[in-house]
DNA sequence: CAAAACAAGAAAATTATTTTCATATTTAGA
DNA sequence: TCTAAATATGAAAATAATTTTCTTGTTTTG
């Protein structure tokens, strides 16, 4: 699966005192290495650009750019390969250098809409398809972080026609969850389930008849509990503050399944206002650059 | 699914007679090509090495090893895809059940985190991580879908005490863009990269003396040209005019990359405002919860 | 305890890549 | 149509990267 990595690994042993240093250094991470100079990586490693010649012509390469390439091609191998099975949230620490953060980054958001997708219910999620299609009014609601959510949904839906808003701000939210009825949506969206301002507007919602759906990181909350139909994201390990990154990516993903699924059931009402609102930003550009000229 | 490759078919057209040489000899067996030295690609096409670097550059690489190693991974990646046969984007059409539409959605988001991450230059996001942690102001220039994503890093960089706007309305981007100056940064969004309103405040912002960044899919585009630095998110094949959904994934995934790079260069001064902010909001949180009941 | 074998770096040689510069070609404007 | 500017391109110089050679020091072995 890995054979270069793999070799160096299980040749190591047989390697003399520079050359293991060489090999400890790649494996640790391969990424960097395929990025450097000859010289650079003799330097990490306290030793000279010849004796990396010699390492590569030990495993069978031309040289040591011929390595570079051999080893980036099945590096993206098996980035690739970790699509099926382990996902593991990496926590992202003081003073790491942006190639750790780039691979901890990647490897969190792969695992994060892998798990969403596993944890999803379809009938559930056609269940919400059905009443969004229907819905005579839509009220998003979210906070902070999942306002961000909100108003991408929010210029997604209005794109396609569909009568509805966004409120980030929690008075607003309310007073219009009272003048719902039944008939509409209130869609509400929280990472951990337990912003207050949320729940309220949820329950107010509710309250007036109107379909409640919320959206929160998977888990029994007061939000979730609350809502009609609660959808999932999936939650990371609890304490990593910084972990509301990959769930938002995560609840963006379940916004563009709901939107697509609306789109593809309604094909025939949503694609040609889509198409219009496509066609006429592009015509107004066009209409202002030359007038602009 | 082959962002690299992809961008040399779609740019054919933009570019030179010699250039488009490379680019079909390059398309025709990229595994070839990752073998070669600059000079022996260069006489295949009948053409100097100065054309083949110059080439490498108009694809925002560091110059033709570089390109080989990405490539190579390229190519490493889409042989691998070629087995299961899911790692292509897929483009969303009618009458598809939701099962369909959550595996899709899967595929392509995946597809666009990975390559995004594959075109990441290290050092270009170091360059950007460092200017944004010494700017003394920074503004975010995105219309429409990229609003979003700026957005997002506005509420980011609020969270860690920088001082830091986020525009959507042109006139105010303009404005704003007018008021900068040398230590500044202007940090422009654009799916497109040819967002009229996005390149001019970019523009403004650069005249004015800030550094500018710009932040759009993979291509050779107005703005990115215009950009000090500019950065890439994978680009979907053309006419997938809904493909601005992975794109806007891949584009928060650079974001999430650059925050948590500034967070972790200068652990000391952000990390205390970061816990402070958050602890803050769960007091407020709190009090208000008690005058209520 | 020598002689052989080996490891490893310094520096030279080679090779690869990039940049500069001069020239040819195309494009745009008068 | 003609001229000026912009662009494209290759030759060659400059630079950088890589490999080889040569030397030295170390370890191993008889």
């Amino acid at each position: 699966m890995a054979p270069i990595l793999n070799a160096l690994d299980h040749e190591m042993s047989k390697l003399s005192h520079m050359e293991r240093k060489l090999a400890e250094r790649i494996l640790a991470s391969p990424g960097e290495v395929i990025h450097m100079g000859i010289r650079e990586l003799a330097e990490q490693c306290g030793t000279s650009p010849a004796t990396v010649t010699r390492f590569c012509k030990v495993f069978h390469f031309k040289g040591f750019p011929d390595f570079k390439v051999k080893l980036a091609a099945e590096i993206a191998q098996s980035d690739y390969g970790l699509q099926d099975g382990s996902s593991s949230y990496q926590d992202i620490v003081a003073g790491n250098p942006l190639s750790v953060i780039v691979e901890a980054m990647q490897s969190n958001h792969l695992a994060s809409i892998r798990d969403t997708t596993s944890l999803l219910n379809i009938e559930r999620l056609e269940s919400v398809v059905d009443l969004l299609c229907k819905a005579r009014r839509i009220d998003l609601y979210g906070m902070a972080t999942s306002s961000i959510v909100a108003q991408d949904f929010y210029q997604k839906l209005i794109r396609i026609g569909v009568n509805c808003t966004a409120f980030s701000d929690s008075h607003m939210q309310i007073t219009s969850a009272s003048t719902l009825s039944k008939g509409d949506v209130a869609f509400a969206i929280s990472y951990s389930g337990e912003t207050p301002e949320t729940i309220d507007a949820l329950s107010c919602a509710g309250a007036s008849g109107a379909s409640t759906i919320a959206l929160t990181s998977y888990g029994s909350s007061t939000l979730a509990t609350n809502a009609d139909i609660p959808l999932f994201s999936s939650s990371l390990e609890q304490g990593m503050r910084r972990g509301d990154m990959a769930s938002r990516i995560a609840q963006l993903h379940i916004i563009d399944i709901l939107f697509t699924g609306m789109v593809s059931t309604r094909f025939k009402d949503y694609i040609p206002k889509l198409e219009q609102s496509y066609l006429n930003v592009q015509q107004y550009r066009h209409k202002r650059g030359g007038q602009m000229k």
